[in-house]
DNA sequence: TACGTTTGCCTAATACTCCTAGGTATTTTA
DNA sequence: TAAAATACCTAGGAGTATTAGGCAAACGTA
């Protein structure tokens, strides 16, 4: 019988775009199987389990939002670079509601270490060189922004917002506003 | 055979359990039906199926923790009610990871409606009153606290911070003093 | 106290997902 | 073109979710 020409890249694609579609925690081996008109067991071949396969789909995730985030970030600083990163990382997560939940997987030390999620952490910390924090305000401050965006984004997402009449699109660029202002005064220990 | 004595509301209080020990997304009708020795079928007399089970976990959830947050809050003010609400909310997270997952859970609008989520958007509000904000600021500060305090848990849980010296006790107050600061000194439009 | 009703828990059965073992056929390569 | 690698298969076992229908314990009432 004809081959499909399966491997692990193209069920990791395939995965991500499943998630997209029905959602990150619908991806199972079974449903990919039937995406690609095989049987269930033809993909072990290819990916160790059903772990193995949310993991390279939360691995790809985190390698193209990092991307996007960096040519985000290209030539901008202060607010420009804070507003740019911020947006990439919000549009990526209602462009790819899927994709975005798989980036939130919880990666085993050694395999995050070696992620792209080192991307995040130094590009996180390039925002702040454009204000003026010396450690270890930077850091303290590198977490507030990764908290109030990811809380964001995901509060957003679950319909957190929408029962005030006040819309997300015009709180958005407030609280960009309100960060970059606390980032030019923050306040001494 | 004697009865073991099963209810909804039993079986809510041993699933938040279960779900703190091994985790919400753990938490199955036969899990929990092995753990009342009885068969799964069982619990289909008290619990409409699998979603329903989480759901009252969730609401379970959601009731606790506006309970312990009401009490942090009694009596507080400014950055008093602030720092006791975020520790309120960090501590219910540290003590039940199980449950504070499954109140992450997605409600419909209707359930939510009537679930204590609507005492917590209340209380998140009341903790402005100490500081100066007229509406929109007000609607957006909310969903800036929301989201910053949301966002720290979840990336602290998902170990987010482990991998420089500066630990999460130090960084946490800090970030009150950051949104203390940013609260008495909102932004102009 | 006996009787009927409710209901808590059971057995049986279906369906779906995950995964292993071992086989066949196709493609690659030497 | 034969050998090696490998893409996909069949068969089958285990766990979870769920429905339908049955028996017996508990409860309310005469």
């Amino acid at each position: 019988m004809a081959r499909v020409g399966l491997n692990a890249e193209r069920l990791t694609r395939a995965g991500a775009e499943l998630a997209d579609e029905v959602g990150f925690d619908k991806v199972t081996v079974s449903a990919l199987a039937r995406h690609f008109g095989v049987k269930d067991a033809s993909l072990y071949s290819h990916v160790r389990n059903s772990q193995d396969l949310k993991t390279r789909i939360a691995l790809l995730a985190l390698e193209e939002l990092a991307d996007r985030v960096a040519a985000a970030l290209a030539g901008r600083a202060g607010k420009d670079a804070l507003a740019a990163f911020a947006n990439a990382y919000r549009d990526y997560a209602r462009e790819h509601p899927g994709r975005y939940a798989a980036a939130q997987l919880e990666l085993d030390y050694e395999t995050a270490r070696n992620s792209a999620a080192v991307r995040h952490s130094r590009m996180t910390r390039a925002i702040l060189r454009g204000y003026d924090l010396a450690e270890p305000d930077e850091t303290d401050a590198v977490r507030l922004l990764g908290s109030t965006f990811h809380g964001y984004v995901a509060l957003e997402r679950a319909g957190g917002f929408q029962h005030t009449p006040r819309t997300t699109e015009d709180t958005w660029p407030r609280i960009l506003d309100a960060l970059d202002a606390l980032l030019r005064n923050w306040p001494k220990a």
